[in-house]
DNA sequence: GTTAGCACTCTTGATATCAGAGTGCTAACT
DNA sequence: AGTTAGCACTCTGATATCAAGAGTGCTAAC
């Protein structure tokens, strides 16, 4: 659907003004803002066109309007315009993710901590991704007389340990067998390959000792399924209750937000770099009040990320997407960086 | 101050009365309950004894009466009688704890969840503790051409992990070297021995490696600190937004918990098995609406570890009390049964 | 020390009122 | 046909009033 020019223009300035703040708005104000020669009968009119398109909504018969989610989302399609970031908020961003660490999980926990401040919403940050991630390596470190520690990495800089109990004391032995059977076979192969066949063949290679590492098998199990899902951080939760139009819903939401699969789920179905999904279009119930954005980042390694932001419906797109954007090609950047 | 028995008996039906209902508790009422040959007017004249000694408050001049902070106190310390575990809940939460993994941080994680079902409230729980903890080992992993990968472990069983960039690639005699300096002076040390000096003993053991070391001593400094502040995991924050007393200041509360250092030393401050700090008795002003409940539990190795819910000053205690103890026990015994 | 009785206070919910904001409609104008 | 002025209408939100209900505090009598 296309709108008249001067439409578009009234659209632009009530959801523009709502946004600020957060009251509904009236043809006499809306009239001041636009500096327009028409009459505030004639805004009246448009706007009351717009309401039937359903792109404005009256929240009671004698209020102003404000954006309903059609609404939100021609602005954001059609109208908005980006923001752009001046250098000292890029030097803010950069400074941010900059930490001298080689740790992924500890660059996104930065990356998620900024967001959070600069949106003021629940950012979830999503570390680049499982499918195409392969495995690098699997070590075997004795903690103690009967327990193993096994750390997995990934060819996306993943590492996850666990630790794994015995019924026997461990000997050197024990540790080498396993380690070279399992290198050999899982080194390289990409995570998703490894299901249970494949490390039923690793446990009847070896003919005597499958007693002996069966609970290795499981812990390994257990670490790939682990890494294998998307790995997700949460941040700034509690900023949703800094919103008005949430509370309601606020422990609904923090539920939701708790729940890691079904939130890796959310951000993973897409592919889009910029995915925007406005109150009502999102699947999830805890968010048919909330919008929610995606911003997909890539890596060197074709294996991507992502970082998601979750607010209110009234959330300021035009400012939030431009820096969701640069701070994920800077997050992009230093993942280059320290995968080699 | 001794209350007379009469006094006892009233202040305690107000007090559970109030816990279970949530609504100011009056005099008839009372009458009900306790089935007193007296009249209304005579438990009046109690009540507002009461009142004038501070134990009892009138949220307004016409409603029935609550506990104050120094009510409730003086009902935790005089009159409640502890609730006695049935078998089936005993069972529950054994079951809740057992989980078959023998780290230490998913035991508590598992006790952590339960407690904050039970309760219905913010949990945090802390792991053996810090104070006594000593190194049981420093092991290194190439995890990548330029990429070491410490792991710490202590003899309370937290295991840590941080990764380290070089400069360099990265040779066998490299680590072989930092290996076998750090493992013959660091191993055996208690946490708090381990500071900077110490780390300088090594760096000048090892006269021309220095350029080489430097970074994966500040790793290993790194870890140490992380380590050795006691580990705590927070849980059932949204648990929160269930108790109308808390939501005014749901945020705040929130941020507080987020603080990992605040909160360590809230738990950390105390040695007494079971500390119980109610509302304006905290120190820490967003707790000022809240109570707070530490059970401590130590393992064999005589380092101790905590639960701690925090939630509404108005909570059932004599129900709580009793769980939290019982589960407290049971994660010692599970550690003690984990770090051999 | 206890009690009955009663006036008093305060909350809560329902109801009314009023100003203010904003609309929708109509009739007139360009 | 599009625009406008004018006005009646609607709804909110604040404020006041009222009645019912709950609970108290006080007094005088037991």
């Amino acid at each position: 659907m296309v709108l008249s020019d001067r439409k578009q223009l009234i659209l632009t300035a009530v959801t523009e003004r709502y946004i600020a703040t957060g009251e509904p708005v009236g043809s006499k104000l809306l009239l001041d803002m636009l500096n327009l020669p028409i009459s505030s009968a004639t805004v009246r009119n448009e706007m009351s066109e717009l309401s039937e398109k359903g792109y404005l909504i009256q929240p009671h018969t004698s209020a102003g309007r404000i954006p309903s989610d059609k609404g939100y989302r021609y602005y954001i399609d059609n109208l908005m315009e980006n923001y752009e970031l001046s250098d000292s908020q890029r030097r803010m961003i950069e400074r941010a993710v900059d930490t001298k660490s080689s740790d992924p999980e500890q660059v996104l926990e930065q990356a998620g901590e900024t967001l959070a401040r600069i949106t003021n919403c629940a950012v979830v940050t999503a570390a680049p991704g499982g499918d195409t991630a392969s495995v690098r390596g699997v070590e075997l470190i004795r903690v103690g007389n009967r327990t193993l520690m096994m750390v997995l990495m990934t060819s996306t800089g993943i590492i996850k340990s666990k630790l794994c109990r015995m019924d026997f004391n461990i000997t050197k032995s024990t540790v080498e067998i396993f380690y070279n059977v399992v290198n050999h076979i899982i080194i390289g192969r990409q995570l998703i390959e490894i299901n249970t066949a494949l490390l039923q063949t690793i446990v009847s290679s070896v003919d005597r000792g499958i007693f002996l590492l069966s609970p290795l098998i499981a812990t390994l199990s257990e670490l790939v399924s682990e890494v294998s899902g998307t790995q997700i951080m949460l941040d700034g939760q509690s900023n949703l209750l800094h919103h008005r139009e949430l509370l309601d819903n606020a422990y609904e939401l923090m539920t939701f937000l708790k729940d890691s699969d079904t939130v890796s789920r959310l951000i993973t179905s897409g592919k889009k770099e910029l995915d925007i999904r406005i109150g009502q279009e999102n699947i999830y119930r805890p968010l048919k009040n909330t919008s929610v954005i995606i911003v997909r980042y890539s890596t060197k390694s074709k294996s991507g990320g992502a970082l998601c932001v979750i607010g209110p419906t009234r959330m300021d797109y035009a400012r939030l997407i431009p820096n969701m954007k640069y701070l994920s090609e800077h997050v992009g950047r230093v993942f280059d960086d320290i995968l080699e």
